[in-house]
Order: structure tokens, then C-alpha cells, then sequence
DNA sequence: TTGTATGCGTTATCAA
DNA sequence: TTGATAACGCATACAA
């Protein structure tokens, strides 16, 4: 291994002169520089950054806890936050350390990969709602941001949260099938254990409400973000006496799923019974019918996200920048 | 921050009896043991792995560099390999550092991420064909898998490569259309500068001339992985004269692209043209009709290029294990 | 069974 | 503008 040491010694100066070169500190004569340089190209030298980790007690890497369970994770939903965060990061030169969480298996102890110097900060997707170790992480002045997880951490004002607007994205979706005059709505409902599920379900109460649609709890079917849940809870639905002529299901795989056990009893979609998704992932624009949906803006999220906990992690300060993103109701030919 | 020291005071020994503990030596006392691990817990200590790094030359981390161009990255195929490699990392303990290559701007100096002791060898997702960095990586001893890219760094017998068999898949495809009869069949290639492109076209071509079918030039397209390149690609197909009626396209999205635009000028699959893909990623069981395609066993994959990396690392060997792994074709309703 | 000295590669501090 | 020394946290080698 090739340190600075050898490099100083090719180049006739002292190490810390390398150290100097190597940080661009301008207090080095440019011939010096030049000299210095050159050794390192010949001795193909890079810095080591644990001797450097360990020095200035900092890593310039973040950790990103992601939910692996497949129904979770599988989403492209996923994959487009994942690339924000990979295009902050690349821009700041922060690197990422990949933590995917089975929430099965025992945890992860988050503060761990801080506290060992893994990792200078934490982006954490979808915690479960109330999420213990963030408080831990409060506590002890981790840096971190939360995504998908809006008060997860309880309503410390330290806490940021990237969160798209499931409530108004929700509330959007469930109007427009009143609008259209349905009055027989019915939801199908996510993972209730995180915040994205719980806010939809939330908002679809709330604005039937809103509207003096009567709640019918006949009319709410558990789901967990799955295909294979959206078609069974559809299944449920079409058994009822008073079938529902239109169905909010809290993500798009789910709308899928409902599609599926729609047509299979050979009703049709969106004639009879009409299908709104959530979040918009590039498979809902191929199935039969096209599918309504609310799109989240996934890339900007991870972006945002990794911006704020690198900015966080830079200035040592933890003010608070949450953040609700905006989603919008995109309109095909799953609704009537 | 809490060292080996301050626990040592805590308990009353030296730091060496500490970092016995710490590696479960078994030359300490067992009151000894006792009274170091109390203070440990009671100060929250965590060991740092930069100071250990350091002092060992170790980072437990691997280090993934996967294409973020999201015609590829997008697919669940992705997806699915990292949780393989997930899953062995969390088996034996090793971080997985995230590097999602731009193929467009400057890439990413695989030398580097190992060089500056970030990692401890790297797993390398379809490189080029010819990827000069692998040769630099084998030079220094640095080790290294790849995954999806058979052939990139030469035929020298140190590098692992851990393949889906992409020629028999696409043979067994292809075979399959010609034992249903069909003779002028289309192929719609992949991108052409990652072997599995250039290994599924291959197979293509060769399995027609095995049946003493003729290649015909006009009968292949070029695609790159994106349903949009299938789409056109199959827009151009069906402008020919002596149009095909069948077409193996080399990836499920591209697949997916070629069916749409045979309905849209209102011809039928599998009725009048039949489709072939590659991946059976999820969606491919959902498009109308559901897609006869070639499965590769990502997870898979992605478990076993872990486990040959990590054991290269932990016994500094360097011995070749590169493995062709099996395909399956899934007769789905795309063809006839 | 336990402790002391040393060095891993780097940067900060202070001196020259 | 450059260099010497110390320190970061840890584990190895050796001594007690």
C-alpha cells in the first residue's frame, strides 16, 4: 500500500507536504507542488480514507436504511428514489452505505452504523409508524431524514421529513370519483404500519365525509401494497350485495391486483367498476385499461432528501426543512 | 465519542483487555469479561471501524458498481440480484457500498473505491465488453465479480463472472417458435455493448442457422433495453413486406413495447404475431396477453456473486468459480 | 490472565 | 513555504 509517507519520499519533502498537495492547500511552493504531484501519479498513490475517517472523524458517507420486503421494495417507485438520492450524493461526493431493513428479522440498530463511523448520517425510508430508535437518534444528535415516515419520530421539530402529500394526493383521487358521481366507493388499503398506507386510508375517510358519503367499513378491505392483496380484497368487494361501482386502491400494484379479479368474473374496467392507483409507476400506463393514478414525485424526494441530510451533516446544524411533495392525479381510462 | 480506553477506565483494566472483549479472545477472565462488558453498556460504547480498518486493513464492505441508466437499473431484474446480494452480505456481516455507475459521464475508477480502502473488493454489474479497468483491477490483486458481463476483463482465469446462460435462454426461446411452426422470425436486440445483448443475438442467429433457417438482416432490430426501442423497433418490423410472425425480443420491457405496437395498428397476439421476451421480471405476467419469456434466476445471481466475493476476500485466494447459471422459459399466452 | 509499546495513514498544531 | 510532533481508535507483538 502506497501512502503518504512513500509518495513524500519519491518526492524528496516531508509527508506533510503530500497531505497539503493532497487537500489543496495553497501554501505549497508550485514547483513543491509539481514535485509532489508527479511522485503521485508514478506511485499511482491514493488517500486512504479510513487514516483520514479516523483523523477528522468523518466519513463523507451516508447510510440509506430501505425496507427490502419485496412488496416494498420491488416498487419502481423505489428504484426512482433511490436515484435521487444517488444524484445528490454523486454531486456532493458523498457515498452510500446500503442498508436494506427486513422488518421480519431483528432490526438493524440504526445508531450503530453512526456510532461505529460507518456513516456520517441516515436517510431512513419508510419506518414504522412509531419508530423508537429515531428518538434514540434524536437523542444522541444523529444526523438524519426521514422519508415516507411523516411523524414517525414524534413531532420533535429536529426530525426532517421528506413525505409526498398522500393525504391531498388521496383526497384528490377520491373527489375526482365523486365528481365522476360515483357514491359507491370503495378502498383498498395499504400496509397499515406505515404512514403512506395510514394517510390514504385517512384521506379517503375524510373526504367522503367531506362530501356526506356515508363511511362504510364493508367497503374498506385491508391490503398490504401487493398485487396478490389488491386481488383478493377486490374478490371480497365483488361478493357484497351492494358491489361498490368504483375502488381507491392505496398504490398501483394493488389497482392491479383489482384489475385482475375484476375481469375474471367478467365484469369490465372502467364500464362497471372504475380503479384509481397510487404513485404512478411506469407499469400503469401499460395495463388494460390504463391505469388512473396519483403520481408521487419519487426522483425529487430521494434528492431532496439526501440534500437536507447532507447539508445537516456539513453544517452541524439540525434545523428543521420537512418537506410535503406535491402529487398529482393523472387521468387514463381506468375511471369513468 | 466513546473509545476502548474510556471503557477501560470505566471497568478498571487497560485498553488491550477491552479490545479482548471486543474480539471475543478467550484469555480473559470470565469476571474480567464481565465487568468490561457492563461498562460498555453502561457507556454505550461502540467500536469504531475506522480506527480498526486502519490498524487491520479491512473494511468488511463490498463494493457494488451497477448501472443507474435507468433502461436498465429500472428493471426488476436489478432489484431482485441486490437482494441476493443482500442477502449473503447480511449472512457474513459485510456492509455494501452503493455505486451506481452514469455510463454516460466519466465513469467511476474502479481502482479507487479499493484503493483508498473503502471496500474490500467489488461486485460489477454488466461492464462494457470490454472493460480495460477490470484488466487494472486483476494487475493489483484487487478482487473483484462480475455479474453480467462474461468476457469483459479476457479470458484470464481470475476473474469470476457469474452469468445467466443468456445463449441457452435465448436458444431455447427462439427453438421453441420454431417448433411451433413459425419460420420468419423477428429478433429485437438488447443493447449491444453488454454481453447480454450481444449473447442473446448471437443465440438468435445461430439457433435459425442450426435449424437451416435463413438469417435475415432486415429481420433484426436494435433495440436497448427500453419498451420505446421495442416499440419502434416493432413499428419497423411491421413495415415490412414479408412481415414475421414471430419476434424474440431480448428483454421482457422491450417485448412489452413490441406487443403494443402490433395492436395499435390492430393485429392480434398471439393470433397473428408471437411474442418471445427475456427476464420474467413481475409485469411479464400481467401484460395482455401474459408474455412467454426466459427466466433468469436473479436472486440467485446476486447470492452467489456475494458468496464468491466475500470468500475471495476472507481467504485471499484468488481461484476462478464462475458460474453459468440455469434459464427457464416460461410458456406464457404471448405465443402460438 | 493482563498490560505496555508500537504502528496503521491521515490531519491539526505549532515551530522553523 | 515547509517540517516535526501528536493524536484519532484500534489490534498485534511482546513482556510481565
Amino acid at each position: 500500500m502506497v501512502s503518504q509517507m512513500d509518495v513524500a519520499k519519491r518526492a524528496g519533502v516531508s509527508f506533510m507536504t503530500v497531505s497539503r498537495v493532497i487537500n489543496n492547500k495553497n501554501n505549497v511552493k508550485e514547483a513543491t507542488r509539481k514535485k509532489v504531484l508527479k511522485a503521485i501519479k508514478e506511485l499511482g498513490y491514493y488517500p486512504n480514507v479510513l487514516g483520514r475517517g479516523l483523523n477528522i472523524n468523518k466519513t463523507e458517507t451516508i447510510g440509506i436504511l430501505i425496507p427490502l420486503c419485496s412488496h416494498l421494495f420491488s416498487t419502481q417507485y423505489y428504484t426512482e428514489l433511490l436515484r435521487g438520492v444517488e444524484q445528490y450524493c454523486a454531486e456532493s461526493g458523498f457515498g452510500i452505505l446500503f442498508y436494506p431493513r427486513r422488518e421480519e428479522s431483528g432490526d438493524i440498530d440504526y445508531q450503530r452504523l453512526f456510532q461505529e463511523r460507518r456513516v456520517d448520517g441516515l436517510l431512513i425510508i419508510a419506518p414504522p409508524l412509531k419508530d423508537l430508535q429515531l428518538l434514540t437518534l434524536i437523542k444522541k444528535k444523529i444526523p438524519f431524514v426521514v422519508i415516507d415516515g411523516r411523524g414517525s419520530g414524534g413531532k420533535n421539530k429536529r426530525v426532517v421529513y421528506i413525505d409526498a402529500d398522500n393525504i391531498g394526493g388521496a383526497s384528490k383521487a377520491v373527489e375526482y370519483l365523486i365528481k365522476r358521481g360515483h357514491k359507491k366507493i370503495a378502498h383498498i388499503s395499504g400496509w397499515l404500519y406505515v404512514v403512506n398506507g395510514k394517510d390514504r386510508l385517512y384521506a379517503y375517510k375524510n373526504t367522503l365525509k367531506k362530501y356526506k358519503i356515508p363511511v362504510k367499513n364493508e367497503y374498506i378491505v385491508k391490503g398490504d401494497f401487493t398485487e396478490i392483496s389488491g386481488y383478493n380484497a377486490m374478490k371480497n368487494l365483488l361478493k357484497l350485495k351492494d358491489r361498490p361501482t368504483a375502488v381507491f386502491a392505496a398504490n398501483d400494484l394493488m389497482a392491479i391486483g383489482a384489475i385482475k379479479a375484476i375481469k375474471e368474473i367478467g365484469l369490465s374496467v372502467p364500464e362497471e367498476i372504475s380503479i384509481v392507483g397510487f404513485d404512478d409507476i411506469p407499469l400503469a400506463s401499460y395495463t388494460i385499461p390504463p391505469l388512473t393514478t396519483v403520481r408521487q414525485p419519487a426522483f425529487q424526494m430521494g434528492y431532496e432528501a439526501a440534500k437536507n441530510l447532507i447539508e445537516m451533516i456539513k453544517s452541524q446544524r439540525t434545523e428543521t426543512k420537512s418537506k410535503i411533495m406535491k402529487t398529482a392525479l393523472i387521468v387514463r381510462n381506468s375511471t369513468n
